[in-house]
DNA sequence: TACACATTCAACCACATGGTTGAATTATAC
DNA sequence: GTATAATTCAACCATGTGGTTGAATGTGTA
């Protein structure tokens, strides 16, 4: 179970790791592809744009429906989803260090105001 | 620019592909550590360690403070948001395919009542 | 100074990855 | 039924990855 979820996280972020999937993606957002018209954008030959796709499947990206000769991709969003959640864990830890960075702007600010106040004053009263 | 912002999420996605290393981010959640401390609960050489490291401070997600003979490591979040925010984009996608699902329940729901009205009804109420 | 400690470096290994090419497979079209 | 189109398969190659071991580096300490 836990052995399942940590295989997929691997093989999600290991999918999100490579630009021209992670184009493919945005492509499938805009709708159904076959492999063809997925390949289309990529500067490689078919059988590379297959690779491509054939990880994205795996880790649960990319569903496909083989109509006779051509094979329709579209997105599973779901594994993003798990990925979002994911790094939510974290979210804390960038928006407190936000506020840390807020909070030492704010004491630079101070500084400044500390020694304009030993200077004839320009603008009064933004010190809050 | 977009040439490092690619390669950043490349290697932020690729660091966060392996479960050794994304137990080393946990880790730092908890506070400071030195590269034996997050070594230890893995069963692998130091040097080994030391690489896994070096690809979390290659991504930006940890920083190294070296105190002597020992070098303290901290999370840095910073590309974790990043990667937050890269996988946004797609809310809306999973977001309408739940609701999706939540569509098709409903029918379902309705279809399952549709059939209960040929029957005698036993509890009345739940379709809207 | 000599030793122990924390960490990296360098060389090596097995295997994965991302790409190629040419042949095979399967379905449509003439 | 034969050609053509969409895709995969298989073999191959260069490079990357994750691991090992043993030596090297640099820092604290007796």
């Amino acid at each position: 179970m836990v052995e399942l979820y940590t295989h997929k996280i691997d093989t999600v972020f290991h999918a999100l790791s490579d630009a021209t999937r992670r184009h493919m993606l945005r492509e499938l957002t805009r709708g159904e592809r076959t492999v063809g018209q997925l390949a289309e954008p990529h500067a490689m030959s078919l059988a590379a744009a297959s690779k491509h796709i054939k990880v994205l499947e795996g880790a649960g990206l990319v569903r496909r429906e083989i109509q006779g000769r051509i094979h329709l991709c579209r997105l599973d969003p779901g594994p993003l989803a798990t990925a979002h959640e994911w790094l939510s864990f974290y979210e804390h830890f960038w928006t407190t260090r936000l506020d840390a960075l807020e909070h030492l702007l704010k004491q630079d600010d101070a500084r400044k105001a500390d020694q304009n106040a030993k200077m004839p004053p320009s603008k009064p009263g933004n010190d809050t």
